[in-house]
DNA sequence: GCCAAACTGTCATACAATGACACTTGTCGT
DNA sequence: ACGACAAGTGTCATTGTATGACAGTTTGGC
């Protein structure tokens, strides 16, 4: 392996760009997500074990948690990838637009991104996420964890925003939590209707949740026209 | 041991009095939670083993698992009964309220009454399971995960009292998330608002969420008065 | 080329959780 | 009262997640 690559450089040239050790440190993390789903997607979350991901990257397991807080955590890169789009597309909403507005279309603009592939990962390793949720308790634990301790810093954005304390203001935090909300009423529907009828864009039906929510909730119990 | 107890009474008198092996295992049972909450109390959550709560009970942890699917599940039997009697008080309600309003009833009723200690369980082992949510992720993550699956079987009764299909429509599942997200921005901000002020119940800020809900969260971004 | 820092592998260890099997105890029928 | 059967428990073994300690290797800076 002598310097046949064109960009080797004696001289330090440029300070910023990532030595070799950081490269292959970022291979390999790449490598482990991609081998842990696609032993996911064969076997299921829960049969899929980190030695099994480790040997298929050939490092030894003790390397995989050098890499990943625990297996779930491989699973959910995605979720906090997408987590790090929404506050910055919150942050880039104009600031007359009321709070939901702005919380409204920043997600849906984050989703519609996602699902095109606009957010540096493949859209199908979402889904594919989504649906080892429904299979998996740990995993599914997992992502409302992670989701929950996102949410917490959500409400400091928003109450920032709203220009309030969010220790006495309980507002931020419905509105922080109307996120979440959303997010899991979506998908819950989004998988119900699958089996039944297809596909629908999670996207869209996180759009609707936001409406009915921004609708104050009001609706009718059964009219009992028996 | 002969027949010394009142009780004892050779005719099998009362078929439906649960016999002595019922009881004891009760009793056990009990114990075990007595004693867990005990040691969570003293050394946290993560830092108790199950091995010491069966110890200080008398019996080997394999026992432990056969009365607990699993370490979270002995801490989160509040949240079971309690889940059990939301369900119970919103099948109470009148047929009339419109289901946010039935929803909201409820969960403010069995909330006040879990903190009055009319739920068959004390208060403080509630408040108890909240504080160490705060230092516990796992325990943290087997709330949400619980909460999550309750939240599921919340969106087909509702669906039934609204009288739709909870497989087309994404209403009756965002009103179960609702009370999911109600409940967890108020348990966010009473902690938060513990550390400053000081204690607020928990039923209160439900409710005062719902109300928020139902507003419509239409809450202007900050005048920007700089 | 050399040194220090970063990265990795190989132990060892702790804990959660589950299956298998034997043993004890309660329950029920006679 | 006795015995058969079921329920409950303890012991042992095992798997899998996760972490700490330590030594060996690679990499980057000098």
């Amino acid at each position: 392996m002598t310097a046949t690559a064109p960009e080797a450089d004696p001289a330090g040239r440029d300070p910023q760009a990532p030595g070799r050790r950081e490269r292959k440190k970022q291979r390999t993390r790449e490598a482990l997500i991609d081998a842990a789903f696609e032993l996911f997607a064969e076997k299921g979350f829960d049969a899929t074990t980190v030695e099994e991901i480790a040997d298929a990257v050939d490092v030894s397991s003790r390397t995989f948690f050098r890499y990943f807080a625990s297996k779930e955590d491989v699973a959910l890169t995605f979720q906090e990838e997408q987590f790090h789009a929404l506050v910055s597309a919150l942050a880039a909403r104009p600031p007359e637009e009321p709070v939901i507005t702005a919380m409204r279309r920043a997600i849906v603009g984050i989703m519609r991104a996602a699902e095109r592939g606009e957010l540096g990962f493949a859209p199908e390793r979402f889904d594919c996420m989504m649906m080892l949720m429904q299979d998996s308790n740990s995993l599914l634990a997992g992502s409302l964890e992670h989701a929950q301790k996102k949410q917490t810093m959500l409400t400091r954005v928003i109450a920032c925003r709203m220009g309030v304390d969010p220790a006495v203001d309980l507002r931020p935090h419905v509105v922080a939590a109307t996120a979440n909300c959303a997010f899991r009423a979506s998908a819950d529907m989004v998988q119900e209707y699958r089996d039944t009828c297809g596909d629908i864009p999670l996207s869209e039906a996180v759009d609707q949740a936001f409406a009915i929510l921004e609708g104050g909730l009001n609706f009718p119990s059964v009219p009992r026209g028996d």
